[in-house]
DNA sequence: TTATTATTTTTTGAATTCGGAATTCGTAAA
DNA sequence: TTTACGAATTCCGAATTCAAAAAATAATAA
């Protein structure tokens, strides 16, 4: 028998519709959030929105405005960047755990054919909404087939303000190929067993989106470029 | 003239409290966290206590019981390893980023003599809070040396986890020694500009700790051991 | 004696109320 | 017209109150 749902928990949905508006863009950048407006909107009292907010807070998705209340945070290029670093060296161990496991099953490639038949038809579709969501999905894949939670829950922090800044990204057309080039070669690589290869494709991956995402806040990068101009080396390795 | 001392905040102190209660394990693990007591016990309502609750909840630090309140979270010698494994990857980052940099200043060289003649005498002296604080300092040092705040953003949600386990890992005396003899090595490493190898030692030693401590937990390490037992290959590399 | 049921207690989540601090707006004076 | 002072409003943190749910306990029947 299985676990009866349990129950709404104010202050969970109050963080989650919150965050979620601010992801979706229905509150913008810098936009004012009043605990008495949020909690009038979403029908409760001030007292679970204030706790959502503090969570939010805690994440970085909303700053304080000394008295003034929260707003949500702006989006900052070179946090990004720096965020970008961090979830450079994360992926990279994640692709390293995954490889080293084989898969007699051949869930992992199942799996793998999945994600990336999404992720091509998201190409394809040239929806914004859907190219997020399964970049997400691959992701959260490698951090799963890493079989080390903390690493999951460790990027977590840092995806929804990668979430926030991908649709701007996302614009450039002209990425959306290369993406799903590099997520097919980071998967193959993992389940050929090539450890090193694996954790070096992956890194370089995300920190070349990390340096389109700062190119493009800064607006560096406006429209097309050439291929030759992403990162081919990586700190991080 | 000066700025005048800003708020108390209570919901903040409350945080600080309970989780350096939790640290110097005045509240020991398992132990039940009521939000009344809590309330008595700091001389506040029960408002900011379940603020900061929620807060060191989402640190880990304390679980869900249920609708019998909180208790301090069980030490967890799997994740443990896990959140050693993440913070070896972060580790590695830092250090590759501090090696990158140079040092004409010298502040940094007299940083690390600091540091290390802290941790020196720590060890001299025995004491498990002067290790304990000596560590966290050299490795806060080395988040701070890499310029990308969000490293130290994203360890901190490891650190306390690891302070609480530290105390009992550092009961073998034998290990002292070798944990600053690594940071030695880090520290001259980093300083010599060597960017693969301050990396690898970096990440190394972080492992290395993660072993100790997952056998420790275990009670695989029942006392002294030779130094060949320890990590000398890292799946993070 | 044991198992089951009803009652009491405990404890939390949520709503409401209270108090204080900062911003804003209005008015008066230069 | 601009500036400065002050009152009013706004908004949040914290305290208090309310309600619901689960655990603990007591009581009763088999």
């Amino acid at each position: 028998m299985q676990q009866l749902k349990t129950k709404p928990d104010l202050t969970k949905q109050a963080l989650e519709a919150i965050r979620e508006a601010i992801l979706s863009g229905e509150l913008p950048p810098c936009a004012p959030v009043a605990q008495e407006e949020m909690a009038e909107r979403l029908g409760v009292s001030r007292q679970p929105v204030s706790r959502a907010l503090v969570l939010l807070q805690r994440e970085g998705l909303i700053v304080e405005r000394g008295r003034k209340g929260y707003m949500v945070a702006p989006i900052d290029a070179e946090r990004l960047l720096a965020l970008y670093q961090v979830r450079g060296a994360l992926d990279r161990l994640a692709a390293r755990l995954a490889a080293v496991k084989d898969d007699p099953q051949g869930t992992r490639r199942r799996l793998f054919d999945r994600l990336m038949a999404d992720g091509r038809a998201a190409v394809a579709e040239g929806s914004i909404t859907g190219l997020v969501a399964a970049d997400v999905a691959f992701h959260q894949a490698l951090y799963a087939l890493a079989g080390n939670p903390e690493i999951a829950a460790t990027a977590e922090g840092a995806w929804p303000h990668m979430v926030r800044a991908m649709r701007m990204v996302l614009e450039d057309t002209s990425r959306h190929e290369t993406i799903w080039a590099d997520h097919g070669a980071i998967a193959e690589a993992i389940m050929a067993g090539d450890v090193d290869g694996a954790g070096e494709l992956a890194a370089r991956h995300v920190e070349s989106a990390g340096g389109a995402t700062y190119r493009r806040l800064k607006n560096l990068d406006p429209g097309l470029q050439t291929p030759d101009a992403t990162n081919k080396t990586s700190i991080g390795g």
